[in-house]
DNA sequence: TATTGTTATACTCTATAACTATA
DNA sequence: TATAGTTATAGAGTATAACAATA
């Protein structure tokens, strides 16, 4: 960790605008999942779920959502609950539980997703001029890298 | 709320980087303030208070922070009991409390300010290239203000 | 012995509603 | 009557540690 001088305006302007719009970001959609029954992690969820035909390990969800496995078990219950996602028997390993899209979570993910698109592109993307997404994604793309190479 | 065809590459990168970044950039920010024993919430109090050199009335800091006020009460009274601030009448209505940095309160931000900003720098704008860090506050700042306008 | 997943439990945080005191 | 702040309370979510079943 380097120490250095303060920030200057447009530094500030930069990372100021960065937390704000993704706070903001954030609690939008949090609000519009929120329309569809969903918190931000049960979509996650169930999203991941929807590229995984053959349903995904407890623990390997787990540890792709940064979760402690009682955290996920407690999440996975309450989709379960609510009729979206099934556990299964693991094949192979009789310790394992797979978690599984229901019919009924996959209607809820495509009833989800073109709302949640529609809130990135009209608040986010359509703001961005022409080449601007790309450089934007190269760019925090680089932030992304360095903040999981230094561990976050 | 525009409805619209899915995402191309390039804009679920820059959807993705956006959030990503604004996650894992959060995530680092609050595992360096809990060395300095600060949750995220409790660092902007203390921050914004270190700029009200005669306080701020709870009302007006609960609104600031967008969180209920009996949620500020908590947080202050976790703050006060930590020394950090002190609540004090309000000057012209009886009814009022204005939160107030101690010493200890100010010594505490000054520790920890540092720190954070040597965060931000390596981790964010020593990534960005000459004037880049101006372009993304301009980019960034228009999707705040339009995230704001929607009422997010 | 080690690993998978669940359970028991405790803790933090948040909000709503009721309440007190003052405007 | 309305507003400022606190308190009582309940709910959601998270993690740690202990546990049962299987590898």
């Amino acid at each position: 960790m380097t120490d250095g001088p303060a920030l200057d305006p447009s530094e500030l302007g930069a990372y100021f605008a960065l937390t704000a719009a993704g706070d903001l970001i954030q609690r939008a959609v949090a609000a519009q999942l929120a329309e569809h029954g969903l918190t931000p992690l049960q979509f996650s969820i169930v999203a991941k779920l929807s590229e995984s035909p053959d349903g995904m390990r407890m623990s390997d969800l787990a540890d792709w959502l940064v979760v402690s496995r009682s955290g996920l078990t407690y999440q996975v219950t309450q989709l379960e609950r609510a009729g979206l996602v099934a556990r299964a028997a693991s094949p192979g390993d009789d310790r394992g539980v797979v978690a599984v899209l229901t019919d009924a979570g996959r209607s809820r993910v495509g009833e989800t997703f073109p709302g949640h698109v529609a809130l990135v592109r009209e608040n986010f993307l359509d703001l961005l001029g022409p080449g601007e997404a790309t450089a934007l994604g190269t760019t925090l793309g680089r932030v992304v890298e360095r903040l999981r190479a230094n561990g976050a």
